[in-house]
DNA sequence: TTGAAAGCGCTAACAC
DNA sequence: GTGTTAGCGCTTTCAA
């Protein structure tokens, strides 16, 4: 392991007191200029870096970021996270900050984390992935006045559950596809979702139905649901080919790869997130902006974390629509 | 944000002295029964946790364990990655150790990444992935004694780059792969890979040449190699396949997706990495135990940061076949 | 077996 | 504009 070099190492190697070393970094408006340069010059040349953890004791601040990570259903949609959490380590370090990794089971236990959490390592904020309906984690945090930000909206509307949030804009990606297929010329174009209540799931099932109502179009009950996977998508496009869809809109790629199993030549099939299977079966899917997304995260968090009384904003980004083959 | 407990409050309220506190957390053996068990209720009653930057201060330990986390190629076989990255925090978590997530887009630039982080968060160790021939991260770090282990062997032989690793036997992979293929009655048994060079790719290169080998057939020459995609596998399938191959195994899912696109009824498939793809298609494909892989890489660097001295060893994990339709 | 003192590296407050 | 003092919460001596 490399000496580590001390402030203090830096301050005698600089002829200056510690104090001023100290200045230089943290409030170089107020160090003279000659002083500042000749300090940073020899900060440079033995390769100091202020220790986080003397830093953290007096200043309260970690520069940690905490996320959860899951394995992700059934890894086809999982990939989404992954990609997110790529993007959030680059937009945190670029702000200075570092990302710390936990797991947990449900709400319970990701909650039990937060206590463990703040209490011995102290990150200075949370990013929340995965947001439901009466989401017992944001009430927790919010209650406590812990910094964070949701990947996902508030799905509830109590005004108690303000915070910023980063989201895609999933209404205005089956809307897309929707569009999508409707310019191919198909008329009777299906969607393949979720059961009613996930937030997630009625917002995209949404955006296909209004995009059909703009078209002078009626939904005709042409839309089924089941548990995300591959085998709801083959039932469930089965059933919708049946009933006279000759296209179809699916809220996932695991869905819409089950629909392409049973879907005959000339029916077209769209997913949702462009996950790496889409890429490789040239599956037309909406993409979401995932590294912007957690870009956006970052900034809204540096800026609640800046500012005492942080206003809660948030971000809805849209998603874009990759077409391949299969649409 | 909770008000938080010290061990001066813990002390207060049990009415002993703040070292009593700190043995019985970390010298339990030195503190009387009696005490050491009112002194831990009253710690489960104040919900008191240590602080770790004040620990890691005074210890220089920080429990923290970092690792680069990237995009990962075409997404297809990044997964594995992702993965093994969640094993990697729950076994770390057990441990009582975080895991801190950086990025780099090549050697030496991970390598600046390492100064920096040892500076200022000082992890006690690193997890090195994708480790290749001449990898200057892992002489650097051998150098500065910094604790660390490899997901992935050495594969350079140079005595001095002796560490801890953990890896998953590719070579015995292809081989329970070809003798699937080769117990389905196949004995043009051909093989897709990656050019020659990479330790990886040699490895399960050799697999199946020795288990052909092990069954009295020749190679024939019946491989192909190319940069890892689609585009390789279907190329280097069409040429096999009229070179008379009946089957194939392949280097990763995504040549071997690329394979099955332009192999006819009859002709088996095998990939390697059982991604998130090869379920959804009904590929067959070896399978890498990266829960335990990552298991494993915990227990290797606790052992080495609870010794002075670390042996370095090293663990060659079995992987396993999941057979499906395409085999 | 328990307690008191010292100090890890840093920065906020204050004195010069 | 620069230096001194103090203390964040913890654990490692050492003394009682």
């Amino acid at each position: 392991m490399a000496d580590k070099v001390t402030i203090t190492d830096v301050a005698r190697a600089a002829g200056v007191s510690r104090q001023t070393v100290s200045n230089t970094l943290n409030s170089p408006e107020v160090v003279r200029d000659e002083t500042r340069r000749h300090v940073l010059e020899v900060i440079a040349r033995l390769g100091y870096r202020a220790n986080q953890a003397a830093r953290q004791m007096r200043t309260g601040r970690s520069r940690l970021i905490a996320i959860r990570i899951d394995p992700g259903g059934d890894g086809i949609n999982g990939s989404v996270l992954d990609r997110f959490l790529h993007g959030l380590t680059e937009s945190a370090a670029r702000a200075g900050y570092r990302i710390l990794l936990y797991t947990a089971h449900d709400d319970r236990s990701e909650i039990a984390t937060f206590e463990d959490l703040i209490a011995s390592y102290e990150p200075d904020a949370f990013v929340l992935t995965a947001t439901h309906h009466d989401d017992l984690r944001t009430s927790w945090l919010l209650e406590r006045r812990v910094p964070f930000v949701a990947f996902g909206r508030p799905w509830s509307d109590l005004p108690r559950t303000q915070h910023p949030w980063v989201d895609v804009d999933g209404a205005a990606g089956t809307a897309a596809a929707t569009r999508h297929l409707l310019a191919a010329g198909h008329r009777r174009v299906g969607f393949v979702g979720w059961p009613p209540g996930s937030g997630v799931g009625d917002d995209r099932r949404a955006g296909w139905e209004r995009t059909l109502a703009e078209h002078g179009l009626r939904p005709d009950d042409l839309h089924r649901a089941g548990e995300d996977g591959i085998a709801t998508g083959e039932s469930a496009a089965r059933d919708l080919l049946g009933a006279g869809a000759t296209a179809l809109v699916c809220a996932s790629d695991s869905l819409a790869l089950g629909a392409l199993n049973v879907a005959g030549p000339g029916v077209a099939v769209t997913g949702f997130d462009d996950t790496p299977v889409a890429g490789a079966i040239g599956l037309t899917s909406v993409h979401q902006p995932l590294g912007e997304a957690a870009a956006a995260c970052v900034a809204l968090l540096t800026r609640a974390l800046d500012s005492a009384e942080p206003p809660a904003t948030h971000m809805l980004l849209q998603p874009s629509l990759t077409i391949r083959r299969s649409a």
